[in-house]
DNA sequence: TTAAAACTTTGATTTCAATCACATAATTCT
DNA sequence: AGAATTATGTGATTGAAATCAAAGTTTTAA
């Protein structure tokens, strides 16, 4: 008996319910009959998971890979909202309040996706009250961050906006190495200009000042080191 | 007993309760009760509700006037998060995740609040789960809103933030009149352009440029008249 | 493996809003 | 009311990033 438990135990690891902060309230005998509940799916880079518009009919979990969620400007250009990781959720505003989609979300890199159906879901928010609380938390800190994202692009300096970017992003996809911190970029030079809402060109450019000034280390077009990571935090105004 | 009723009830709509759509889903009876728990306080214009790093011990609800959110850019320029209105809540993230408040807010006019205590209000939340669903769907509006505002910020044009800005003001403190929409600004110039994160001066210049294009014009200092709604929707790019 | 497509860098030029400086208007205070 | 303070408007100048243009580079696909 003890073996089976660990054995399911052990099973349960590998699933997104252990990397998602909205279901940390409940037992392990709980979160087994959740598991049941949920679906896969896998998208390729590329792929839109969603598009703006869209009733999104499940509460989904990235288990593996990265997203971008964005929207067209008035300009055409694409706005990055939200870089969705590795146990980030989505989609439950769709399920909560019959929204549709605001916004598209599109595959960074190959995602896998665990995906739990609305009615489930509803039902679980009935059952475990505390799921609710652990949302509300998660969409505050969530909010948090879309604030801060909205101060930094507030700032008028986009050498300022360009660090904040890079520390944010050194904390989510970055590894210590003797060095500094080693970065695999989840976004293109196109994509990181998005975020920030300013021309391609203009991060290619910053980027390469950032290197003359010793502060960072191209490694390949899609890793940077960090060298200065102090620097670059006084530089982006100590905003995180 | 019918017209102590009425009464009782008459006495409610004067409430905050029924202006803030979390609590809709409850009953008079439910109502009264809750009533009971409200204390009140006013604060006068450009008094601060709470400030940055706060801990917010109640939650707030705005009864009258209006106040807004900001924090301090890395340049020490105000940059402003939220318009708060009548009927909006805040503070319910220190109320439910302990979070410090993550802004300062500070009245625009007089403002008149209702305040529930945290206890209350997470008694509240376990006694009515369904104040949980409102609370996730009025926190998913908002973030709505959020996004808005990132995306009209990342709007390289100034006109188009500009044209933005007054449309959304044009809902919440707009009065049709026969030639057109009467607005009164909540905002100064300078709060203006520190919401869109721009120098007061272009404020200036660009409602200048639209008044001499005949799509608004300043009826006094705080108070205009959008003439062309549909030009300036064209200008914002249908963004709203 | 090469060809094509997509992405990135770099340079030259232009544009538009920030800044500076000051005049004018509107509030607030006593 | 009148002074003081604060907010707003306007012109001149500057500067930084957008845009345009074109050459490299990397990735993808055939």
């Amino acid at each position: 008996m003890v073996a089976c438990v660990n054995n399911c135990l052990a099973c349960l690891q590998k699933l997104c319910m252990h990397k998602v902060p909205i279901f940390t309230s409940l037992n392990q005998e709980e979160l087994r009959k959740i598991a049941s509940l949920i679906q896969h799916q896998e998208y390729q880079k590329g792929e839109a998971l969603f598009v703006e518009g869209a009733l999104v009919s499940s509460l989904i979990i990235i288990n593996e890979g990265s997203a971008k969620a964005f929207r067209y400007t008035s300009e055409g250009r694409e706005q990055i909202l939200y870089i969705f990781a590795e146990g980030d959720f989505l989609g439950e505003q769709n399920l909560l309040s019959n929204q549709r989609a605001s916004y598209t979300v599109e595959a960074l890199a190959n995602v896998k996706l665990c995906l739990l159906a609305k009615q489930e879901f509803q039902q679980l928010l009935e059952e475990y009250p505390t799921i609710a609380v652990k949302i509300i938390a998660e969409l505050g800190s969530r909010m948090t961050r879309l604030e801060n994202s909205l101060q930094s692009i507030g700032v008028r300096s986009i050498d300022a906006r360009i660090c904040s970017l890079l520390l944010d992003f050194s904390l989510k996809y970055g590894k210590a190495v003797p060095e500094g911190i080693l970065l695999r970029l989840p976004l293109s030079r196109e994509g990181m200009a998005n975020y920030l809402g300013i021309a391609r060109e203009t991060i290619s450019r910053k980027l390469g000042q950032f290197e003359n000034e010793g502060l960072i280390r191209g490694v390949s077009n899609k890793e940077l080191l960090i060298l200065e990571r102090d620097k670059l935090a006084a530089l982006a105004g100590e905003l995180g």
